[in-house]
DNA sequence: CCATAAGCGAGACGGTACGTCCAGTCTTAAG
DNA sequence: CTTAAGACTGGACGTACCGTCTCGCTTATGG
């Protein structure tokens, strides 16, 4: 009972070309012409391929741009939650490579998604568990390690706020764009968080 | 005669009725089936008003809507920089209210905006001239006074980045929904950024 | 209660010119490339009109192509019934009629139409009202008023079947395509259907 | 070696379960759906075959509708040219045998036929040497052998008229439905023939 | 007794027409 | 000159069928 694939896998198989062209044509085209730029259509016709052939295998262009995200995300797969000792530094890292990843995006598929959420809970969900979640539960985790290390405190801030801090801060920017999000802004929050959550308690 | 309302107003004025109805229509619609639920056709319909007098007034639907949320802070309109002398109290009151707010419009409409505002410069500049800027600039000035009373400090973290904290918490949650955007994040935020900013320095 | 048109006539009237173009093109369409190029999508294309204005107005291309066949047999409205005192005679002339408006469709648009109406009661229901039941019936008239003349007998074929004579003939060379209808078959078929009913019997 | 099928016949012989269900199949959906719900893909999951089957044996779905009509031809297969002496009583059966078998088709199938034959000359080249032909030719054997024995005269009237007279009815009928396609017409149009060419002239 | 070869089912592929909906423009009559 | 109404062209939607292709399996012949 080690094999799962007992499917018969009956008539022509699906063709890995035109999936890798489907979602490369969606990032393409929401990086080009915005998140509205998105049509099933479009996404067809950039990729060379026949309409019915994307709505066979994603229900819609949510489906796509999800999938062509996680997609990059796993060629991307740095792991999460590396442990090097230095909380403050494995911070600064987690951040530094998840502001990285965002740029590359432009943000637009993100916050194209996220509004699109907005009214659909199980995107909303789905974003959860894809793209928001694992993140956030990596950087919680980070820190909750440096309180049980005693680098940090959260006895004036609570942890998830602290997360909330973070991660805030780089969507605010990605939407408003009143300033980058880059490496430079990894170490400004590192630096944020350690005052925020410093042991050395005031009193 | 250089005064501009001389016009003799001739024909059939406009209707104020009207104008009200697709503004609320509007807002109503963004809050019941999202921003994408947001059609010109649909404003008009639900307005009980011709297309064209939707059209004449207002050259798309992110016109109207931000016309919509215009008039709403309007109504709402609290003074956005206080000063009872107490930079932490009038943070927090700064907080909440915006947090109120912003909760009043379930950010649909927002997030909406600020996924269209992405490939769109002109209207991006439009949101941050109306609905970002403002609060962004009297948290920042509230801050300031605070450091200028020697109540708070810039040494660690620089104004921007405790600004981006306030604001981008809000925006991150209202977005990801993981949270509340409540009266008593606003309190914790406060506390947050008070030990942020605090003056004495753990040297 | 004289008047039919209590309606407001709100809005943007209907466009003549559009509708012209999409009967003609109708027609135009069948004729080039038989029934089965007829596509509402080739109508609105040849038409130079949106496709939504064709939809709106008529359901189906059926519906079109029988307004289009209605049109033109408005416009060479000849009178079905003359009565000249010579029955042959107004025989010939109704046959000749009638065959040379078929020749001008081709037949396609009408074997085309019939093809379909093979499972659609409806449509054939209003067939036989548009274009079979009133030459049908204006020859049966023809041939009775010969009868009560004295001029023709129905006593060994019974008048249905002569009529059924004359535009079996025509439809079965209009499918079939193996002889042509024209005038000399009008003159054929008066002779047949003169001999057929000739009144001095054979006994 | 004047053989043609020394063909070693390799591979897989074909399936006559499969040709037979994809026949069968045709006729079935042509009179339940009409002959627009004959759709090849139709055929295929009807009779339960992969549709590659069915477009390696058949190019179009007229040529499985038209070998479908043959096979049910071929096993009604009556012989079309009896010679009982009697003119009359001979053109009566094979009216009458026709007709039995153009009402087994309802019709749908031939009328959809010969509209799809309108704009395909190399169907309606089919058509006639596979339906129409024979049938006519047999009629027109018959009456000129009448005429050669005298019991049937074409002075007035030319055969070929007399040939449309009975087939021409029968397609009017069958198209029009306005009036049945049975044994009693075969009787009233041999009845009709026998007076349209009767040999004793009335003069 | 298996190599070769063709038929078979299934079903994915690139296309295209379908009929619906909305965008944005226009043309009316009514106020 | 604005209003409500609604017809106009144009284009994306998601579905269905087209005819082709590519699989694994089956069924025959022949070395």
């Amino acid at each position: 009972m080690d094999s799962t694939d007992d499917s018969p896998v009956r008539g022509r198989p699906r063709s890995e070309t035109a999936r890798r062209a489907v979602l490369h044509a969606a990032l393409q085209l929401c990086q080009s012409g915005g998140y509205q730029a998105l049509t099933m259509k479009a996404i067809a016709e950039t990729a060379g391929v026949g309409r019915q052939t994307v709505y066979r295998w994603w229900p819609a262009k949510q489906d796509v741009l999800l999938d062509a995200l996680r997609d990059l995300g796993l060629r991307k797969a740095e792991h999460l939650d590396p442990d090097t000792g230095d909380t403050l530094f494995d911070v600064r890292a987690l951040l530094a490579a998840t502001f990285q990843l965002t740029d590359l995006l432009t943000g637009k598929a993100l916050v194209g998604l996220m509004a699109e959420a907005q009214h659909d809970p199980e995107l909303s969900h789905r974003l959860q568990a894809t793209v928001i979640g694992p993140r956030r539960e990596a950087l919680r985790a980070m820190l909750a390690r440096g309180v049980a290390r005693g680098e940090l405190s959260d006895r004036t801030v609570p942890l998830e706020l602290a997360v909330d801090f973070a991660f805030g801060t780089m969507w605010y920017r990605l939407i408003s764009k009143h300033a980058p999000v880059d490496t430079a802004l990894a170490g400004q929050i590192t630096t944020g968080l350690a005052t925020m959550l410093r042991p050395e308690s005031p009193v």
